[in-house]
DNA sequence: TAAGTGCGTCGTT
DNA sequence: AACGACGCACTTA
Protein backbone atom coordinates (compact mmCIF):
# COMPACT_ATOMS: atom_id res chain seq x y z
CA UNK A 1 0.00 0.00 0.00
CA UNK A 2 1.05 3.65 -0.93
CA UNK A 3 1.75 6.26 1.69
CA UNK A 4 0.91 9.55 1.01
CA UNK A 5 3.36 11.54 -0.89
CA UNK A 6 4.69 14.95 -0.38
CA UNK A 7 4.67 16.40 -3.50
CA UNK A 8 8.21 17.36 -4.94
CA UNK A 9 8.20 20.63 -4.47
CA UNK A 10 11.61 22.08 -6.23
CA UNK A 11 13.32 20.48 -9.42
CA UNK A 12 16.93 21.46 -9.94
CA UNK A 13 18.98 20.54 -12.98
CA UNK A 14 22.40 19.14 -12.39
CA UNK A 15 24.77 19.12 -14.95
CA UNK A 16 27.83 16.94 -15.25
CA UNK A 17 29.83 15.26 -17.21
CA UNK A 18 27.40 12.80 -18.63
CA UNK A 19 24.35 15.10 -19.21
CA UNK A 20 21.98 17.10 -17.18
CA UNK A 21 20.63 15.23 -14.57
CA UNK A 22 17.03 16.66 -12.62
CA UNK A 23 16.76 16.38 -8.77
CA UNK A 24 13.51 17.23 -7.24
CA UNK A 25 13.09 17.93 -3.49
CA UNK A 26 10.44 17.61 -1.17
CA UNK A 27 10.72 18.57 2.33
CA UNK A 28 11.71 15.72 3.43
CA UNK A 29 14.59 15.47 0.90
CA UNK A 30 15.62 14.39 -2.12
CA UNK A 31 12.88 12.45 -4.26
CA UNK A 32 13.54 11.98 -7.14
CA UNK A 33 16.59 11.64 -9.28
CA UNK A 34 16.39 11.61 -13.30
CA UNK A 35 19.15 11.10 -15.76
CA UNK A 36 19.56 13.05 -18.46
CA UNK A 37 16.90 13.39 -21.23
CA UNK A 38 17.38 13.33 -25.09
CA UNK A 39 16.05 16.92 -25.53
CA UNK A 40 16.99 18.53 -22.27
CA UNK A 41 15.21 21.66 -22.51
CA UNK A 42 15.99 24.03 -19.78
CA UNK A 43 13.99 23.59 -16.61
CA UNK A 44 11.96 26.46 -14.96
CA UNK A 45 11.94 26.97 -11.77
CA UNK A 46 8.13 27.97 -10.86
CA UNK A 47 9.84 28.58 -7.19
CA UNK A 48 11.50 32.30 -7.68
CA UNK A 49 11.90 34.17 -4.69
CA UNK A 50 12.76 31.95 -0.94
CA UNK A 51 14.22 28.77 -1.28
CA UNK A 52 14.72 27.04 2.18
CA UNK A 53 17.96 26.51 3.33
CA UNK A 54 17.14 23.23 4.21
CA UNK A 55 16.06 22.43 0.09
CA UNK A 56 19.70 24.60 -0.78
CA UNK A 57 21.84 22.66 1.73
CA UNK A 58 19.96 19.37 0.75
CA UNK A 59 20.87 19.81 -2.92
CA UNK A 60 24.36 20.88 -2.68
CA UNK A 61 24.77 17.34 -1.15
CA UNK A 62 23.30 16.14 -3.74
CA UNK A 63 25.20 17.78 -5.96
CA UNK A 64 28.54 16.79 -4.83
CA UNK A 65 27.30 13.06 -4.19
CA UNK A 66 26.21 12.29 -7.58
CA UNK A 67 29.70 13.84 -9.00
CA UNK A 68 31.70 11.13 -6.93
CA UNK A 69 29.29 8.08 -7.87
CA UNK A 70 29.59 9.37 -11.59
CA UNK A 71 33.25 8.46 -11.49
CA UNK A 72 32.74 5.79 -9.50
CA UNK A 73 33.74 6.95 -6.08
CA UNK A 74 31.38 6.16 -2.88
CA UNK A 75 30.02 10.03 -1.38
CA UNK A 76 30.98 10.31 2.10
CA UNK A 77 28.11 12.07 2.29
CA UNK A 78 24.31 11.33 0.97
CA UNK A 79 21.89 13.96 1.20
CA UNK A 80 18.37 12.98 2.97
CA UNK A 81 16.12 11.20 0.98
CA UNK A 82 12.07 11.42 0.83
CA UNK A 83 11.38 7.81 0.12
CA UNK A 84 7.64 7.90 0.99
CA UNK A 85 6.51 7.29 -2.95
CA UNK A 86 7.27 4.31 -2.44
CA UNK A 87 4.85 1.05 -1.31
CA UNK A 88 6.56 -0.03 2.65
CA UNK A 89 8.33 -3.31 0.45
CA UNK A 90 9.83 -1.06 -2.33
CA UNK A 91 11.12 1.40 0.47
CA UNK A 92 12.81 -1.83 2.22
CA UNK A 93 14.24 -2.94 -1.01
CA UNK A 94 15.63 0.64 -1.19
CA UNK A 95 17.09 0.96 1.77
CA UNK A 96 18.62 -2.52 1.53
CA UNK A 97 20.36 -1.22 -1.88
CA UNK A 98 22.08 1.10 -0.13
CA UNK A 99 23.72 -1.70 1.45
CA UNK A 100 25.74 -2.31 -1.42
CA UNK A 101 29.25 -1.37 -1.14
CA UNK A 102 30.75 0.43 -4.16
CA UNK A 103 32.69 -1.93 -6.21
CA UNK A 104 30.04 -5.00 -5.42
CA UNK A 105 27.33 -6.17 -6.67
CA UNK A 106 24.21 -8.43 -5.29
CA UNK A 107 21.72 -10.64 -7.21
CA UNK A 108 17.95 -9.77 -7.14
CA UNK A 109 17.79 -13.51 -4.74
CA UNK A 110 20.30 -11.99 -2.42
CA UNK A 111 18.56 -8.81 -2.09
CA UNK A 112 15.13 -11.03 -1.73
CA UNK A 113 17.00 -13.09 1.19
CA UNK A 114 18.15 -9.85 2.83
CA UNK A 115 14.83 -8.79 3.46
CA UNK A 116 13.65 -12.01 4.65
CA UNK A 117 11.40 -12.88 1.35
CA UNK A 118 13.37 -15.34 -0.50
CA UNK A 119 10.46 -16.05 -2.42
CA UNK A 120 9.96 -12.46 -3.79
CA UNK A 121 12.92 -12.19 -5.98
CA UNK A 122 10.90 -11.05 -8.91
CA UNK A 123 8.67 -8.96 -6.82
CA UNK A 124 12.36 -7.20 -5.74
CA UNK A 125 13.36 -6.73 -9.89
CA UNK A 126 10.10 -4.88 -9.82
CA UNK A 127 11.16 -2.41 -6.73
CA UNK A 128 14.38 -2.21 -7.96
CA UNK A 129 12.67 -0.92 -11.48
CA UNK A 130 10.38 1.83 -9.63
CA UNK A 131 13.78 3.21 -7.80
CA UNK A 132 13.10 7.03 -7.50
CA UNK A 133 16.67 7.96 -7.09
CA UNK A 134 19.20 5.96 -9.37
CA UNK A 135 22.69 6.14 -9.05
CA UNK A 136 22.27 7.42 -5.00
CA UNK A 137 20.33 4.56 -4.27
CA UNK A 138 22.80 2.01 -6.39
CA UNK A 139 19.91 -0.20 -7.78
CA UNK A 140 22.84 -0.36 -10.58
CA UNK A 141 24.35 -2.95 -8.43
CA UNK A 142 21.97 -5.65 -8.46
CA UNK A 143 22.58 -8.51 -11.34
CA UNK A 144 20.96 -11.32 -11.99
CA UNK A 145 22.39 -14.43 -10.58
CA UNK A 146 24.02 -15.75 -13.44
CA UNK A 147 25.69 -12.64 -13.61
CA UNK A 148 23.74 -10.90 -16.41
CA UNK A 149 23.23 -7.19 -16.03
CA UNK A 150 19.69 -8.02 -16.11
CA UNK A 151 17.59 -4.70 -16.67
CA UNK A 152 17.60 -0.76 -16.01
CA UNK A 153 14.89 1.75 -16.31
CA UNK A 154 17.22 4.20 -18.27
CA UNK A 155 19.10 1.40 -20.14
CA UNK A 156 21.00 -1.05 -19.98
CA UNK A 157 24.01 1.40 -21.29
CA UNK A 158 23.51 3.56 -18.12
CA UNK A 159 24.04 0.42 -15.88
CA UNK A 160 26.90 -1.08 -17.65
CA UNK A 161 28.57 2.55 -17.60
CA UNK A 162 28.21 3.02 -14.08
CA UNK A 163 29.31 -0.90 -13.19
CA UNK A 164 32.48 -0.27 -15.28
CA UNK A 165 33.31 2.91 -13.22
CA UNK A 166 33.34 1.01 -10.16
CA UNK A 167 35.40 -1.73 -11.45
CA UNK A 168 32.19 -4.50 -11.22
CA UNK A 169 32.67 -4.75 -15.09
CA UNK A 170 35.10 -6.35 -17.09
CA UNK A 171 36.13 -4.19 -20.19
C1' DT B 1 28.07 -25.99 -23.60
C1' DA B 2 24.67 -22.88 -25.29
C1' DA B 3 20.15 -21.74 -26.07
C1' DG B 4 15.32 -22.34 -25.34
C1' DT B 5 10.95 -23.72 -22.52
C1' DG B 6 8.16 -24.08 -18.44
C1' DC B 7 6.87 -22.91 -14.02
C1' DG B 8 6.91 -21.23 -9.05
C1' DT B 9 6.43 -17.03 -6.72
C1' DC B 10 4.54 -12.47 -5.17
C1' DG B 11 4.08 -7.28 -5.12
C1' DT B 12 1.87 -4.13 -8.25
C1' DT B 13 -1.38 -2.39 -11.48
C1' DA C 1 -6.31 -11.42 -13.75
C1' DA C 2 -2.00 -10.42 -15.78
C1' DC C 3 2.59 -9.07 -15.72
C1' DG C 4 7.62 -8.67 -14.67
C1' DA C 5 14.89 -5.54 -14.08
C1' DC C 6 14.22 -13.65 -11.47
C1' DG C 7 15.92 -18.35 -10.76
C1' DC C 8 16.01 -23.04 -11.43
C1' DA C 9 15.11 -27.42 -13.48
C1' DC C 10 14.98 -29.56 -17.63
C1' DT C 11 15.12 -30.17 -22.63
C1' DT C 12 17.42 -29.99 -27.16
C1' DA C 13 21.20 -29.36 -30.51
Amino acid sequence: MKNSTNPAQYTFAIPTGDGQFLASYSSQGLSALRFPAEANGSVALSTMGGIPDQILNCHAETTAALSMALVGRAPPKLPRFDLSSGTQFQREVWRTLLRIERGRTWSYAQVAQAIGRPAALRAVGRACGANPIPVLVPCHRVLASNHALGGFSAGLEWKRLLLKREGSWPS
